[in-house]
DNA sequence: GCGCTCAACTTGAAGCGTCAAGTGTGGAGG
DNA sequence: CCTCCACACTTGACGCTTCAAGTTGAGCGC
């Protein structure tokens, strides 16, 4: 940052990044609310359930999971402690390493998944993928990954 | 929702799908910290004051404000005690309707803004519009509108 | 094999957002 | 006028996330 006069946004940038920031804000309301209104969970909690459910044995270890659900360590520490409870997931200690810890989806988190994903998936379709058409689709993709590059250059995603 | 086999995500979508919702945390995550690390607020409270320092002799009512920012009555009441704490806003019922309550900006929050201000444009800049063509970036806008428009049919944005 | 350090968690407290009740004002109906 | 209702907030409690310490297990140097 240097202290040269500031490069202001123009009208139309001003437009993009308001209509972006309220996308941002409200595509996070809407898919908590869907999934708070019919599965009692937050958007966070299922996809922590969802990652599990497509890994091998559907187990990972804390800090894999951490990372493809985009989660501090810490707040996925706490959210597995609340699936626990519910016993839709349980850890245990890594047998090959044992500083890493596994979590593990129960079968009760297993039917959990697959009670809550059509309709979280017919709602992301709804709001997301229906009201796009295919060029603005792929557009999109490439945007999320430029985006993501550009906030963290060791980010995964690439291709 | 009807009861038929739902309409999965392909691999293309899905990619789209990880894309956007990884963008729209780590944006989140990155603008707040930038905020928070460079000018200790929250990305809504600079919000807030942003809006506040736009509006028609830097007032606003409180109603109108929320819409602004994409948040509730409620937050928007929570932080304006807040900011209101730190003097950069001062509150106090609408001459002309009493059931309004009208949001103004100090000249102390003033300060604030124009002092945060280029460092969070600059960061905006450097995450969302260097990354993007020209062309990408009038396809975000659009698709922006597109979304909102799903999740709020009434929503603001038109054009 | 004894400490050192680092990495992978875990935990507790503090802060922010949401939800469900409250309060208070203005207008509408009788 | 008086009552009732709707609207615009405000408040308090609860839940989730973050932040800053802990804790524990593996390797590493000597």
């Amino acid at each position: 940052m240097d202290a040269s006069e500031p490069r202001w946004l123009n009208a139309e940038e001003r437009q993009t990044w308001l209509s972006l920031a309220a996308m941002v804000i409200n595509l996070s309301n809407a898919l908590d609310t869907q999934l708070q209104r019919d599965a009692q969970i937050t958007h966070f909690e299922y996809q922590v359930l969802a990652t599990l459910s497509e890994a091998a044995e559907r187990t990972m270890r804390m800090s894999e999971l951490a990372v493809l659900t985009n989660g501090s360590l810490s707040r996925l520490s706490h959210v597995v402690k609340r699936l626990e409870k519910q016993d839709w997931v349980r850890r245990t200690p890594d047998p090959d390493n044992g500083r890493y810890t596994l979590a593990i989806l129960t079968e009760t988190g297993w039917e959990k998944v697959v009670a809550t994903a059509p309709g979280h998936v017919e709602e992301v379709r709804r709001l997301v993928f229906d009201p796009l058409t295919q060029a603005q689709q792929r557009t999109l993709r490439a945007i999320g990954q430029r985006v993501n590059q550009a906030i963290d250059p060791t980010d995964t995603c690439p291709q």
